[in-house]
DNA sequence: GAGTTTGAAACT
DNA sequence: CAGTTTCAAACTC
């Protein structure tokens, strides 16, 4: 045990420094998060040691470092831990409930490893410890961060739900009382906490206390995206009045399945529905402070009211407090939070000024429009006329080039990932670095990057980000979407602050959340302190590289997603071809890469779920356990 | 609390 | 892919 303390305590200091993590909370953290037994946790020990353990515990690297950058940060004092890798639109629950497995739990050491190993491959940052501990500065109190750190994950599982309102926390002071403790009975909180809180309030938008409201499923066993709790990604709790409810922890395996086959037919099926856009401006127009307005935060695939006139909460955007866009179909939108039209019209002014000329987009028929927006990265930044790149006659090719080649995939905010094929080359062990790279023949990416500064490259990264994070293996492997999904989770941006420019290693943030304790600014810092690194996230995930990824012959295809407009990320045009090459793309070693991010935190099984006492799933544990 | 309305999800 | 059905939440009374 004090050896692992000691290799997380090399592994991020600055987090017990700036978080007043002990090596051993952190530790804990790690235990719980893997929902380790003793044992396993101790044999991971030494699998810690070996970093070069490979494959697909590298993909689980990619969300576990995600737990492992927010985790310490975010809940240090309390008792609140999380994750465990699991597949896109996790079960929330395990976020909340780690902790209470991690004594008794059983994981995969796959899960436990990737944990491991991601503790010390990627928590490397100072800075990006600071970067959280920071944005929590600003909140009073430690609770109040508390609240804040588990919306901030809680934000990004469920769909953004704090998107207009930044945080709406919705805590008893039982609640937060038992937060404050080290001690209280974590089922207990984990049933009433925030978390829960704050899903129910989702499901009941009550302001009276009464956050307990959930799902009544009746005929879908809480097993159909019907069930919001199913759809949140977590387990239907004793609020919960449903019938027949299989979206329990004994029910794991159904669970999966059915998230599965679900996912099978639309890949993001449990990717957040509201995109949230980072809006970067440049320097220059940053200091009015103004990043990142709520109000551009959108639905992505858009509503389809027809009577509501979405002024109800029928309507999906009017739900999320975001306003409607272009990718709506409603009919008489008059959305208190922004009518489509207006959203059109302050779209069309904004490309004009940017001479991005994607008014015609309105005038366009519906599947080009689409198109054309999922190809338009700016697209989910309607309200603020942001990402306008600073030209250098540039713009014009930026767009260009982002509106090439991206992929029609409705829901994905990562989908556009034009999965170009790079044959594995030597040096393109670098295939990890995605998707994007392209050969300076089809994309001169130097210049590209030349031509916008770096908060625009934070932006365009941004504009990569808020995507779902495929990444439980138990999930993704032999699941019709694997591949896509396998690609997401290796999707990222990476960009080197220093240089201002594009670059391999970086680190991963949770775009997907409205509420990211981390500013871009702070991505600065973050960054070159995952530089250090290097050899860590990026090459993590460097024999993990997805079939999909290696197969030069594979064609694009657009990931297939059900709705017609998800947020789409633009990489740059021909990257069928970019990775055609082995010495071609980014040679200069600007790497232009997309960045997965994961919905929600991991998958499994943790909440106190409905029914399900604590009884039955250490049965259910210990069976699993034997197996 | 029962019944109705609504629009997303699922199905054909 | 469009049309239809099913479903559960939101809403109304």
């Amino acid at each position: 045990m004090s050896r692992r303390c000691l290799q997380f305590g090399e592994a991020q200091p600055e987090a017990t420094a700036t978080c007043s993590i002990s090596t051993n909370r952190a530790n804990n953290i790690i235990s719980s998060t893997s929902l380790a037994t003793n044992s396993e946790t101790e044999s991971l020990s030494s699998s810690h040691l070996d970093l070069s353990a490979k494959s697909r515990t590298r993909q689980l690297v990619n969300l576990s470092q995600l737990a492992m950058n927010m985790i310490p940060q975010c809940y240090g004092k309390s008792s609140l831990t999380v994750l465990k890798p699991s597949g896109i639109g996790l079960h929330l629950n395990s976020i909340v409930n780690a902790t209470s497995m991690g004594q008794g739990g059983t994981a995969s050491m796959k899960v436990a490893q990737a944990i491991k190993s991601t503790s010390t491959t990627s928590c490397q940052s100072t800075e990006n410890i600071d970067n959280c501990s920071d944005a929590f500065e600003k909140v009073s109190t430690p609770q109040g961060a508390l609240e804040q750190k588990v919306c901030t994950i809680a934000g990004s599982a469920s769909e953004s739900l704090f998107a207009e309102e930044s945080v709406e926390f919705h805590m008893t002071p039982n609640t937060k009382r038992k937060f404050s403790s080290e001690d209280g009975d974590r089922n207990d909180i984990l049933s009433s906490g925030p978390l829960m809180c704050f899903y129910r309030k989702k499901l009941s938008n009550n302001t009276d206390g009464d956050c307990c409201k959930r799902c009544n499923c009746k005929k879908t066993k809480c097993l159909k995206l019907y069930c919001d709790c199913f759809a949140a990604g977590i387990y239907c709790a004793e609020p919960c009045s449903c019938q027949g409810c299989f979206n329990r922890p004994e029910y794991e395996e159904t669970v999966l399945e059915t998230r599965k086959q679900i996912e099978s037919r639309n890949p993001l099926a449990f990717a957040p529905k509201i995109v949230q856009p980072v809006t970067e401006f440049p320097l220059s127009n940053r200091e009015d402070g103004n990043r990142k307005t709520p109000s551009s935060a959108r639905h992505k695939r858009g509503c389809n009211c027809k009577r509501s006139m979405c002024l109800k909460k029928y309507c999906e955007c009017y739900q999320a407090n975001v306003g409607c866009s272009i990718g709506c179909r409603c009919e008489g939108c008059k959305n208190v939070y922004g009518k489509k039209e207006d959203y059109c019209v302050t779209k069309e002014m904004v490309n004009r000024s940017g001479e991005i000329s994607e008014s015609r987009v309105a005038a366009k028929p519906k599947k080009e429009i689409f198109h054309s927006e999922l190809c338009d990265p700016y697209h989910l930044t309607p309200l603020t006329p942001s990402v306008q790149c600073s030209d250098h006659g540039k713009n014009a090719s930026i767009s260009r080039l982002l509106s090439r080649r991206c992929l029609p995939s409705p829901e994905s905010d990562l989908t556009v990932l034009s999965y170009a094929k790079s044959p594995r080359s030597p040096r393109t062990s670098d295939s990890n670095d995605i998707l994007l790279e392209t050969s300076k023949g089809n994309l001169d990416i130097d210049s590209f990057c030349e031509g916008i500064s770096y908060n625009n490259a934070v932006a365009l990264a941004d504009e990569f980000h808020c995507t779902p994070l495929p990444n439980h293996p138990s999930v993704i492997i032999g699941s019709p979407s694997s591949k896509a999904r396998e690609l997401t989770s290796l999707s990222r941006v990476q960009l080197d602050p220093r240089s201002r420019s594009l670059t391999p290693g970086g680190s991963l943030h949770w775009h997907s959340s409205p509420i990211m304790p981390m500013s871009p600014l702070n991505d600065n810092k973050k960054l070159q302190g995952l530089d250090s690194a290097d050899g860590g996230l990026y090459d993590i995930l460097e024999d993990d590289m997805p079939e999909i990824l290696k197969d030069t012959s594979m064609p694009i295809k657009p990931v297939k997603a059900g709705s017609p407009n998800g947020k789409r990320v633009s990489p740059p045009h021909n990257l069928h071809q970019l990775g055609s090459s082995s010495s071609g793309p980014l040679r200069s070693g600007r790497k232009f890469i997309l960045k997965a991010v994961p919905s929600f935190p991991p998958l499994t099984p943790c909440i106190d779920a409905k029914g399900s006492s604590n009884q039955s799933r250490n049965n259910f544990q210990e069976n699993r356990s034997n197996d």
